[in-house]
DNA sequence: CATGAATGAGGGTTCATTCAT
DNA sequence: AATGAATGAACCCTCATTCAT
């Protein structure tokens, strides 16, 4: 009872915090908003978070997390490699689309924000299967044999890269992972 | 006359800007460690630009200025298509490596900071060269009929991607230059 | 509960607003001078009055409403329309006289600050009754049927002064008020 | 006729700060908007006053300069006592309606700034004649044997919020004059 | 634990004054 | 003398963090 409640209201505030990240930016955004928007106290936060930094590594994780289930679900059952990446890559998209909130605060954190080495590692960990078929691609010769880093930083650019666009092409969602995953597969593969 | 406003000290006022936002974002960087990177004094700093905003827009356009004479510095006398693209491609990756502040200052702008649209305008104007070749490109057949803007943010992301990769892995420069373009060119083309 | 909002440190602050305001002017006196006179921390003072101007509002309030506290008391028991004129006047001066930073800030406002008209009718209400003797007297043909608001404003501004004078006079006060309001009544009366 | 310029500077610096003073007040004003008001440059007005205060002072007697011959023609000629008076109150109360600025700049420094004595004796002695028919007045028995300061403090308070309740009342400028002296002639004769 | 008032360092900007031209 | 860019001390206000209740 007493543990729910803590767990809801660290929850509460990670919560609180993906929304003001998305819209105005870590920089932009004081703790008091997130508290207030999480219906905690100012002080509560840092009950619960030591610093605002703190706060924002666990948004990082959490939404890593969340992704990394969203995109690991099923995974293992797929017969083909290519039914595997293919599936990674809509399933990304389709998240991202879905959750602009927590897809525009990753970006955020990428792009903004010195994440500690560790935590950044901490939130790749469950990508560690991507990592695997990237690597069984190449060995079956289904992939050219680019470095698995490149492939990997590949697509990840050219899959958010797809999420943002259509955030401003809203109509063809499906199209775009279509296309968007033609493209990549046929640059990568023999 | 009055000492005459001197177009060095603007511009060691940008080039101060760029160092100290490259490596502390907009958001950490007071306009006091700025002026003092630059060696002029606080209020200095406003005489040349207003508001701490209007520094960063022309920031902006200072780099994509740049930017644009590098990648169009001989691209009209190119023949091909490909070989226009090509230029592009390692002409932009190169900047980006040689200048890496200019190029963190560039992403940090794109994915952190509300530019207004008539500055982002101003800023784009340079590269309408490009998506007259990528329109050409489809024309010819030789590359598939893909929505423009899409085959331009593709290449945006992907080129983007090569510069941090490489800023990672500063081994292979010309190594990635080359596989990057090979995906790209084989994935967008018939 | 937290720390509760004191009600004596919101009137600590405007004690020490009162004090420094009467002597260097609103706009020579830093809000750090005031939460410093205050005792308080300089975020403090914001915690209580949100800007500069709402402080100078609740200051401005604040001395109305003793002025008006102490003008009132046993107002309504005078059983002429003399005594009550002549109440009010003599007591207004004392009161100046016996405050006179209070006096000094009431006086500030008046000339050189543009009070929000709501605020500053929310100030002249406690002052109501006074325009209503104004009126009777008139009515009754005591006093010439001059325009009320000129009276007002003549009663207004010879006490303001008196005050100002005995404050450079300190001998006579009593003197001062007498013959003020001899010079006042035989001037406005029939 | 350098000489003629320079004089020309002064006295636009000085219109300049009474037109910006009069809207804006002292401390809302910088020097560099008196400067641009007057048509010079922001460091000339430094050359004709070492500092803003000297430039307050300057204005001071600037205004009660003029004030003084405006209340001093043909005031020697008038025959008696009550003529003099009354020339003194209705021509300074058309002299401050006629000039809003001037009088507001001179009601502003009156409670709003600490004049130096010095300066503050300088700007009265035009005025020395006034007091010598307060007191002849009395000396001849026609007014009360008030306080001469205070008589002047009287004539100089009333009239002056005469001014201000005339600019809110402009209607009725002569009656407000009339009924004004004629109050204060009542108040103060035997 | 929760609360929210208290703290004070810091930040963007203003502006009187100086001084190189 | 005139100019206006340069200077840097202030100023109002914000906000991460602390701590009394």
């Amino acid at each position: 009872m007493a543990r729910e409640k803590i767990a809801d209201k660290e929850k509460a505030i990670i919560e609180a915090a993906i929304a003001v990240f998305a819209e105005r930016g870590f920089w932009n955004t004081p703790t008091s908003l997130i508290s207030k928007t999480a219906g905690v106290a100012d002080g509560t936060l840092f009950t619960y978070f030591a610093t605002k930094d703190d706060l924002i590594h666990a948004v990082y994780l959490a939404v890593k997390g969340e992704l990394a289930d969203e995109l690991m679900a099923g995974f293992d059952t797929l017969p083909t490699l290519y039914e595997k990446m293919r599936h990674i890559w809509s399933h990304f998209i389709e998240w991202g689309v879905a959750h602009p909130e927590r897809f525009r605060v990753m970006q955020q954190i990428k792009s903004n924000y010195a994440i500690s080495p560790d935590v950044a590692a901490q939130g790749l960990e469950p990508f560690a299967a991507i990592d695997q078929i990237a690597r069984e691609s190449i060995a079956s010769g289904l992939v050219h044999d680019y470095p698995v880093d490149y492939l990997g930083a590949l697509m990840d650019s050219q899959s958010s890269m797809t999420v943002e666009f259509i955030t401003t092409h809203p109509e063809g969602i499906h199209y775009y992972i279509d296309i968007g995953f033609e493209i990549l597969w046929k640059g990568v593969t023999r």
